[in-house]
DNA sequence: AAGTGGTCTAGACCACCAT
DNA sequence: TGGTGGTCTAGACCACTTA
């Protein structure tokens, strides 16, 4: 028998998943929960606590438990691991180079868990950090995901990326898996991110997952690391 | 008033501070612990969980619960992130390039959390996957807290570093921050990993933690990254 | 003052492991 | 069979927010 808390936390995701809760907003009272699924508030808070762990509810004393929203401070916090030699980190200004429709090849296919030639949304995009150009990205969507998604939509600068999937889609990033390796800049690239041949760069690969681990980007990022670094932090707290 | 929890998650960690309790080992019981500290079950238990979180006990079920030791496959899983290209992970084999007695420089001393000019060890290794020569290290350690240490002790191969600062000097690393970055790799670095210059490599600085987030090793790290990447996971599991 | 999440208790039963 | 950790309950009181 699975235990019952699991259970009820699948219930939770569930009526996130369909879009009866919204995000930003505040879902019902513990006790409240507890009744409605018929167990103990203990039960209950262990299945609330899970979510909170892995970022889709958040707590707040006094106010309730809310959906969580991807804020541009949020996506700071939990996604966003560049900073500078000093530590601060700052989200980028983006900068449109390219929106296309396109199909996945092998590598997007596999990442995306989508079929080889399926549509896809490929898109450039040039990042700024206090005004330099320090990343290049390549974006791949599935095109099923972001019906009527389009270069207009995408270069809003009211929110991030994954904000405007939460607003828009309601599709909520959860957790990314980032491959990093070093790389010699190519000409492209030298160009574009302002340096001279040779050059080292971080190459990032990243596949974001939604609820459910559903992959709903995959980017093949450039950064140049002569004055930021990416922060890993492996163990506890 | 602090919560309970946390002053009884702190005997626990003075029990294991000062080496009461040895890695490996069993602890008491969760009911006896409850006695001992007069605090319920529930409440001994969400120290514990903190503790397993921080992974500085592993509970077993049916067996008890252990001070985590820092086997090979326990370090394989938690601080070691460097895979190949089909996501397969297998900790290196170290090769001592040299082992001395130096003194602290200021980014040295600034990340060990001691003084400028202090004693350390400075010891530069070649880390092999599969036979292939793929990471160069340069370690400082604090001397003080490594009475005795030498090259010797240092390139046994019956263990891992980390096992070995937890078998021989009771510090058991939790925790560890790397800073990531990609460098072009100068001539030494390019004849140790077999490189043909010009190459990029992906540079960490690693600084380790014990317990109470004393620091315990401070190192460089230069990684060809030709076969290998570092993965890196963001947000919830 | 009323409602929220945060902490804490004192039990119960279950699943698993050693003997 | 006895001991371990894992789950679950049904309460209580506290700290905090909002109205």
């Amino acid at each position: 028998m699975p235990p019952l808390y699991k259970a009820v936390k699948q219930k939770l995701t569930e009526e996130l998943r369909t879009g009866r809760w919204r995000h930003g907003q505040v879902i019902p009272s513990e006790p409240l929960l507890a009744r409605r699924y018929a167990v103990s508030i203990g039960t209950l808070r262990r299945a609330v606590s899970e979510l909170v762990a892995e970022n889709i509810l958040v707590r707040e004393q006094g106010r309730g438990t809310f959906v969580a929203s991807h804020t541009r401070d949020y996506m700071l916090n939990v996604f966003f691991r560049i900073e500078d030699r000093d530590g601060r980190r700052a989200l980028p200004d983006s900068e449109l180079i390219s929106f296309r429709h396109g199909r996945a090849n092998r590598a997007a296919a596999a990442a995306l868990q989508i079929a080889v030639g399926d549509p896809v949304f490929q898109i450039r995009a040039r990042l700024r950090l206090h005004g330099r150009p320090v990343i290049l990205d390549e974006m791949r969507l599935p095109a099923r995901l972001f019906p009527d998604l389009n270069e207009h939509i995408f270069s809003r600068r009211d929110t991030t990326v994954y904000g405007m999937f939460q607003a828009r889609y309601g599709i909520t990033v959860a957790r990314t898996t980032e491959a990093l390796s070093a790389e010699l800049a190519d000409r492209h690239t030298c160009e574009l991110l302002g340096l001279q041949a040779p050059a080292a760069v971080l190459k990032v690969i990243r596949t974001a997952y939604a609820y459910k681990d559903l992959p709903v980007d995959w980017r093949v990022r450039y950064i140049d690391t002569k004055r930021h670094h990416y922060l890993s932090v492996l163990g506890g707290p």
